[in-house]
DNA sequence: CATTTAAAAAACAATCCTGTATGTTTTGGC
DNA sequence: GCCAAAACATACAGGATTGTTTTTTAAATG
């Protein structure tokens, strides 16, 4: 809930959602309904939550409607068909991690500052936490589903494609000395994301918080270790 | 396909399916219908088939009835609910991941040879394996359908507590000298399978087979050094 | 203020799925 | 060869979900 505040903001401001073209007809005129826009976010931001707490494929017109406190009848207005409303709140999760990553990654963000370990170890932290947020959840909701429903694939499709190379190049921008050993680079970044993620995904029964600890400490040390041989061979 | 005729079979001569407790009370004489007990592998069988074709949420008894051949009522005879077909099935599954891992692990306990690099490279192979066969697809439909499904979580956490004892069980046995360094091993362990399986559930876009030879092949050194770290402390 | 258009709510038809109930066939025992 | 029980097949009722249609309310413009 908290974090979806700044955003609200941003897609208001922004004011092009492309799944209501209808915005785009509106005369610049600051015209009252923007509460239309406002509702639009209300109902997308509740199909995500509808994804966290019922599953994707659970999360029916019904639901979007009760959890945004709207009818609906005003729903299916401003979204003719279910799968718009779906593809929305896609598109808006997508964003929405794109900017929580980069949220996240500022933190640490500090050019200037020395590869110690710290920083290999924030990286990793963070990397962890934006595993855990519950648009990741949201998104693997959503993965998930396009696994069997080809038409959601397709539109899958670039945005994977987005999220990969906001690793890559947030990568390089933090390790600059990285980007000529492009291999090295991409092996750090597969080592993160595959790890984290697998830790996200796997349910883990036994003694989790302190399997995750080592876990995210074991990949620091990796990290520094592919670090040295790429510096070492450069 | 191939891969369920042994099971078929296993299953059959064990003859006890815990979901149909009406097999128990077939006397001993060796009746005819033992095509009931084809029929309702068959049928679970289907079901699996379904979770990795549809997903799990749209796998309806309609559909696992079509798959199997059968009409829905006589499916409905023998599982008198959706949610017995699915449990039903969902143990089938363990059972036939369980012995999949073990027919897989097998192809590298050769507990008198020694502990090069080539065994830790064909560990993690397997376990990569492992995270690509269908079974692990339906496996993993299951679970992110019990994310938000509190019944069906509820079956699955000893199913779950069951695999992870199998990783550990296998691995002391494998790596005999681990057994007494208990920490080193777990963490051996954790990194293998949340690689592999973060590997395996993500959408990997660009060029994937190189990325998944380099990540296994580095996991690969990782686990020697784990090893080294390990045996220099005892 | 009236009119026209958008927004919102409600009602409706069509489809799908589950569970049950009823009817038909097969099977094994006598 | 007949009978009872099971295995199997078909048909139906209830509920849920989607998309459409209809009605009502609100808003903006002249």
């Amino acid at each position: 809930m908290a974090y979806s505040q700044w955003l609200k903001g941003s897609i208001g401001s922004m004011g092009k959602l492309e799944t209501s073209p209808k915005n785009s007809a509106r005369k610049s005129a600051g015209w009252q309904a923007e509460k239309s826009t406002m509702m639009q976010v209300a109902i997308l931001e509740s199909a995500i939550d509808c994804f966290i707490d019922l599953g994707y494929s659970n999360t029916t017109t019904a639901k979007i409607a009760e959890y945004a406190k709207v009818s609906r009848g005003a729903m299916m207005h401003h979204f003719p068909s279910r799968l718009r409303v779906l593809q929305a709140a896609i598109e808006y999760l997508h964003k929405k991690r794109l900017q929580e990553y980069d949220t996240l990654m500022a933190n640490i963000d500090a050019p200037d500052r020395a590869l110690s370990r710290e920083v290999f170890y924030d990286s990793v932290q963070m990397a962890w936490r934006y595993a855990n947020l519950p648009s990741f959840t949201a998104y693997q909701e959503i993965l998930a589903a396009s696994r069997t429903d080809g038409e959601l694939a397709e539109f899958m499709a670039p945005v994977e494609r987005d999220f990969e190379n906001q690793y890559r190049e947030h990568a390089k921008s933090m390790f600059p000395h990285w980007s000529d050993l492009g291999e090295y680079l991409d092996l750090a970044i597969d080592v993160v994301v595959f790890t984290t993620q697998g830790m996200a995904l796997s349910h883990m029964v036994q003694n989790k918080e302190a399997r995750v600890d080592k876990m995210l400490n074991f990949i620091t040390d990796q990290l520094q270790l592919i670090y040295g041989s790429a510096v070492s061979e450069s």
